[in-house]
DNA sequence: CTGGGGACGGGGCCC
DNA sequence: GGGGCCCCGTCCCCA
């Protein structure tokens, strides 16, 4: 990871997309000049027949084939898909399946078949396992509507064994210190802000005390993000040889290699992606599938986030308020356009946070006052 | 300008 | 150990 908190993070967020190039459409893109332009989108008739791979990254192309081509290339031009033209095939543009040729069309019935429990397109892991149309009663079903969890809850004994530190994770020995008490992921404010963890037995790191759900939480930490650890890779410091980044993980180098090297490529547009689960969202833009609908007024969406951050909008309580003259938003950026354009209130703190207001299974916890400049 | 939707990325967790 | 998925969040665009 860069080191830095959340609060710097967010704070600093111009900055760091003016730092990536790729992450954001916004930024330029380097000048490594792609070595291949999309071309045209494969031959329709191995559409069907090619999904299957297609949904999968060519993680082994070590070969950042189109380095800089960023799908920013589309979208930030404003030719994306959803814009007139593209460099690629205008049949990429906009999500207007009755207006596909038969091709296209053809396309998108494979991948509706795809979708069906259909025996042979039946996948060992289905990607859609969640996808069930509609969705179950507000509020907190409304995001997961059938399966709210498929998988059973992890039993950490189960690998307690496997685990033999120096100091061994006693399943339930309370972390040394409050800061162990929030969740690892947590990138939680270093506001005082303790969020209350899940009384589980915790896979504590020896060496920076971050404690885990899992063994592989914890094995991953350590390998991944962990400078202090002692067999870590992230005593070193890998840099990025695409662009300036530097990480104190291999791991996490390697993701955001993938971020350059965009290993997952659309076959309809070209456009690529550097995760799997990225490249599965973008082709729901190509499909028209939206599996993801609103419960109080039906409107479906391709992205949970955006289902998310849609919901907001049947809340009279949004997630974010001014506290300075108490009128809530449903995002961020709203509240911080608020808040610029001063609120009348200025000695109040920024906003408060509500998650109770945002109906998910997951509270968040509350990030810390974005102290950046007001 | 405001609010909402679309598209997307990073990091983390779980299997 | 890697893949899949989720959450949170951003940015752009548009009504
Ligand atoms: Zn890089
Ligand atoms: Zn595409
Ligand atoms: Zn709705
Ligand atoms: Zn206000």
């Amino acid at each position: 990871m860069l080191v830095e908190d959340s609060q710097t993070t967010r704070a600093l967020m111009t900055k760091k997309y003016a730092h990536c190039p790729l992450k954001k459409r916004p930024v330029l893109v380097r000048e490594e000049r792609p070595a291949t332009p999309p071309t045209t989108p494969p031959h329709p008739a191995h559409l069907a027949t090619r999904l299957y791979y297609d949904y999968h990254c060519d993680t082994e192309n070590d070969e950042p084939q189109n380095l800089s081509t960023k799908p920013e290339d589309l979208s930030k031009t404003g030719n994306y898909p959803s814009k007139a033209s593209s460099p690629v095939s205008t049949t990429a543009v906009k999500v207007e399946p009755r207006e596909w040729p038969q091709q296209q069309l053809e396309y998108l019935a494979a991948c509706r078949a795809r979708l069906e429990p259909a025996p042979e397109l039946a996948r060992p892991t289905p990607q859609y396992a969640y996808l069930p149309p509609i969705y179950a009663p507000y509020p907190l079903e409304e995001l997961y509507p059938a399966a709210p969890s498929l998988s059973p809850p992890a039993h950490p004994q189960l690998y307690a064994h496997h685990y033999s530190p120096a100091s061994p994770p006693s399943s339930v020995s309370p972390p040394p210190c409050p800061e162990d008490l929030r969740s690892p992921g947590s990138v939680s404010s270093d506001s005082g802000i303790s969020v209350s963890a899940p009384r589980r037995p915790r896979y504590q790191c020896p060496d920076c005390a971050k404690s885990y759900s899992t063994y592989s939480g914890l094995s991953k930490h350590q390998q991944y993000h962990c400078a202090a650890a002692e067999g870590s890779l992230a005593r070193k410091s890998f840099s990025c040889k695409y662009c300036a980044k530097v990480y104190t993980s291999l791991g996490a180098l390697k993701m955001h290699i993938r971020t350059h090297t965009l290993p997952c490529k659309c076959h309809l547009c070209g456009k690529a992606f550097s995760r799997p689960w990225l490249l599965q969202g973008h082709i729901r833009t190509h499909t028209g599938e939206k599996p993801f609908s609103c419960h109080h007024c039906r409107r479906a969406f391709a992205d949970r986030s955006n289902l998310r951050a849609h919901l907001q909008t049947h809340s009279d309580v949004k997630k974010y308020s001014c506290s300075g003259c108490g009128k809530t938003f449903s995002r961020m950026s709203l509240l911080s356009k608020h808040l610029e354009g001063g609120c009348g209130v200025p000695g109040a703190s920024p906003y408060e946070y509500r998650p109770e207001a945002m109906p998910t299974s997951h509270q968040p916890h509350p990030p810390s006052a974005p102290v950046h400049a007001y």
